[in-house]
DNA sequence: GAGTTTGAAACT
DNA sequence: CAGTTTCAAACTC
């Protein structure tokens, strides 16, 4: 069964790890009445991050749109397929994401997925139909415990008879439908927790049990897997939000494997009922790929009317991979626009996220493009990734100071009826189950992005078939890092800014593909997109177009970001810090380096050679240029120089080079880079005079080039016209013969006068001088210059 | 453009 | 942690 090991899962951070939220410690008994009879209080204060998003009651569902205060839909547990969650409480909602493949024998149809996120008594009938391949009965084991509200209710401290006791962290729970498919619920953290599930009630199934090990035998799988949690502080209240996935393995089909991406945001503090609830996925999407099918990956998200967003996330991948999704926010229509801010700190997070993000006052059928994006070379790995189509006003470009990189803020495109605040807490709308709208302006994103340029070595393939993206997400969306890659794990936090983990083929656990983060932009802008609406799914009005953007970023605004200088790494393979654009966080592109790894064609050689720095220094990808000490404006070196006989006022000082004086953290020697230093003073003054010598030559240039343009404009119509016209244009067969005759002339009267040949050829050629004075004196008076001896 | 210098990174 | 080696950029000619 390709879960996720503990030992991988004990890796996590605990901020991504913790799955204390999912348990619903806080919601009513009235509420969840099977999560209160199992549930086990957690003494655990969830561990929020440093976010800004106020708490919110946690709630695990599988369905929205249940009232407030009301139960949902109880269904059976056959829908693996992850049809629904219904959120029964108002605070947190888990967020579903489902997915399929059309050529897979897993196919979705459209009403099956409208009513995936369906809260009304029809999404039990629905969701029959919602069945993936399998419409069977679904077999549930301890700590598999099916309520009676038909909530499946993971206790974390029983442990299935079939799953490994070693696996004190969590519990895994495998059910298979008649069908074959098996889908796991495993529960990442700390034990002791039941994850509840509130499953639609479909009726005519019944609960059967299943030991881990049986899923081997079943030829699908479903993964429900609680990934990570990205948690948010604010000034007024914690929220740890996670995720649930769920992936689907199919076997051998020509389709990929598919991941269902779960949603869920857990609260550590209750909020009360009106506030409004945002999602984010911050989990990982496990997924395994049939050998023979290229990667596919299929995001479906929907919002009905009254119903929370449901996404399926499909990535067949070659091998087990990971992606991690992260889903800011889903719409709440037909429902005052409540806000939630989401800042996700990056730099904190150290991941890469692709912001998904809904418009506020856009229907919930409302279709934002998200972008999928399949790299690689030809007959390397693909790897493709779920990207939101984020249009130019959703990326604000900041620029940082002393900072290498580029920083974008992502921009809530919010529009009129959107009620975001900033700082304010999170209004809850999930007690209705209404997708929940994330004021992404507040969202405190840096994002190191590098300018768009084409991939050298790595060129976006275009999107087959097989690559499409189907969304019906309004929202935008963040990709994470996925957190379960071991080697970096412990150092996330320290990855390559805005670097993304997209999973790697063939790698196993290591399949990770680090992206930077500048990568991801510039696929955002060079890759095929399709776009899809869910509107298909929802209602007639829907269209699903595919759109071709083009695929060199250079085309694209992005291409006018910063440019590079490239280098010429010759040994180091570019996977050491030595090069500076593995040092950036950045792939090798239009470089003169030679067998270079820092493509995606190595991303495993370039994963552990991220690691390594990462081992060595933990720092070693943060920026070294940073702010100085509280109260210091000055930007300073993190580490200082080390200079020895440049004196810091040359290049090879990385403070100099910085354009910053040395401080107290240099270990230079003689160093002159400072405030005072007569040297320093006589570089600048030079640098400003060879900086004015350069205005003044650019200026020239500019100058002269306009002067050269504009003497050809004049010049060009006077030869055709015959005023103005150039020197040689005076030189007619009639001046030519009179010149000549007077040259004769001065050459007879130096024979009569018996003159030297010197003298002669002397006073002939002062004539010619003579000739050619009288020719150019008189060719701006007359058209037709007269020339006398 | 080739060769040298330099200092950070990597290694021991 | 210090010393040495490696490396690529900066610099010089």
């Amino acid at each position: 069964m390709d879960v996720v090991s503990p030992e991988l899962n004990s890796l996590l951070p605990d901020e991504i790890m913790d799955t204390e939220a999912i348990i619903m410690d806080d919601d009513p008994p009235s509420e969840s009445p099977a999560a209160s009879g199992q549930s086990q209080p957690s003494d655990d204060s969830p561990v929020p991050m440093e976010t800004d998003v106020p708490a919110v009651p946690e709630i695990v569902s599988l369905c929205s749109d249940a009232p407030p205060t009301q139960l949902t839909q109880a269904g059976t547990t056959s829908t693996p397929t992850g049809s629904t969650l219904c959120n029964t409480t108002s605070a947190t909602q888990l967020l579903l994401t489902s997915s399929t493949v059309s050529s897979s024998s897993l196919t979705l149809r459209p009403a099956t997925a409208s009513t995936l996120t369906s809260t009304t008594p029809k999404t039990t009938s629905s969701l029959s139909r919602v069945s993936l391949t399998s419409g069977g009965l679904q077999k549930l084991s301890a700590p598999f415990t099916l309520s009676a509200n038909h909530q499946i209710i993971l206790n974390k401290v029983a442990s299935s008879p079939g799953a490994d006791t070693a696996r004190s962290q969590g519990t895994t729970t495998t059910t298979t439908t008649p069908g074959g498919q098996q889908f796991m619920v495993t529960t990442i953290g700390k034990s002791g927790q039941p994850i509840v599930l509130q499953l639609p009630h479909t009726g005519s199934k019944s609960a059967s049990v299943q030991g881990l090990g049986e899923a081997k035998a079943n030829p699908q799988h479903f993964k429900v897997v609680t990934v990570s949690s990205a948690s948010q502080v604010s000034t007024l209240q914690a929220q740890q939000l996670k995720t649930v996935q769920i992936a689907k393995k199919t076997q051998v089909s020509s389709a990929g494997p598919i991941k269902f991406v779960f949603t869920k945001a857990v609260n550590n503090k209750g909020l009360t009922a009106q506030t409004s609830v945002s999602n984010v996925i911050t989990g990982r999407v496990l997924s395994t790929s049939s050998p023979v099918t290229p990667p596919r990956t299929i995001t479906l998200s929907e919002t009905l009317g009254s119903s929370s967003s449901s996404k399926i996330a499909i990535s067949p991948l070659k091998s087990p991979s990971k992606l991690t999704v992260v889903s800011v926010a889903s719409q709440v229509p037909n429902s005052p626009q409540k806000s939630v801010s989401l800042p996700l700190n990056m730099a904190h997070l150290g991941h890469q996220i692709l912001l998904q993000q809904s418009t506020a006052t856009s229907p919930a059928k409302t279709m934002k493009p998200v972008q999928t994006v399949t790299v690689g070379g030809v007959g390397a790995p693909q790897f493709k990734t779920i990207f939101p189509l984020s249009t130019p006003s959703n990326v604000q470009q900041i620029q940082v100071p002393g900072s290498r990189f580029h920083y974008v803020r992502l921009v809530t495109a919010t529009t009129g009826s959107s009620t975001g605040h900033a700082g304010s807490p999170i209004t809850n709308s999930s007690m209705t189950a209404k997708p929940m709208v994330v004021n992404t302006t507040q969202v405190r994103m840096s994002v190191p992005i590098v300018p768009a340029q084409t991939m050298k070595q790595v060129v976006p393939k275009p999107l087959t078939s097989s690559g499409q993206v189907l969304t019906t997400q309004t929202q935008q969306r963040l990709i994470m890092p996925a957190t379960s890659l071991p080697q970096i794990q412990p150092n996330l936090t320290n990855l390559p800014p805005g670097t993304m983990l997209a999973p790697a083929p063939g790698s196993g656990n290591m399949g990770y593909a680090v992206l930077p983060a500048q990568y991801v932009t510039q696929l955002q802008q060079s890759a095929y997109v399709t776009l899809a609406s869910s509107s298909g799914f929802s209602t007639p009005t829907g269209i699903q177009t595919q759109a071709r953007l083009p695929l060199n970023g250079l085309s694209t605004s992005g291409a006018a970001f910063r440019p590079r200088k490239p280098c010429n790494c010759t040994k180091s393979q570019c996977l050491k810090l030595y090069c500076d654009c593995f040092a950036n966080g950045e792939f090798c592109q239009n470089c003169n380096c030679t067998n270079c790894f820092n493509n995606l064609e190595h991303e495993t050689d370039r994963a552990k050679a991220i690691k390594a720095c990462l081992d060595r220094n933990p720092e070693a990808f943060k920026p070294k240029i940073g702010k100085g000490k509280e109260g210091e404006s000055d930007r300073r070196h993190s580490k200082g120089c080390n200079c020895k006989r440049s004196g810091c006022l040359k290049n090879y000082c990385e403070c100099y080079e910085a354009k910053i004086m040395c401080s107290s953290t240099c270990k230079c020697v003689g160093c002159k880079n400072f405030e005072e230093s007569p040297e320093r003073k006589t570089l600048m003054h030079l640098a400003d005079a060879a900086e004015v010598r350069v205005q003044q030559q650019t200026a020239a240039k500019t100058k002269l080039s306009s002067q050269i343009s504009d003497l050809l404009t004049r010049t060009t119509p006077a030869i055709t016209s015959g005023g103005g016209r150039m020197p040689y244009t005076f030189v007619t067969k009639e001046v030519a013969e009179v010149t000549c005759e007077c040259l004769l002339e001065q050459a007879e009267q130096a024979e009569l006068n018996q003159q030297p040949q010197a003298t002669a050829e002397r006073m002939i050629l002062e004539e010619f001088g003579r000739c050619l004075m009288r020719i150019i004196s008189s060719a701006g008076k007359t058209d037709c210059p007269s020339i006398n001896c």
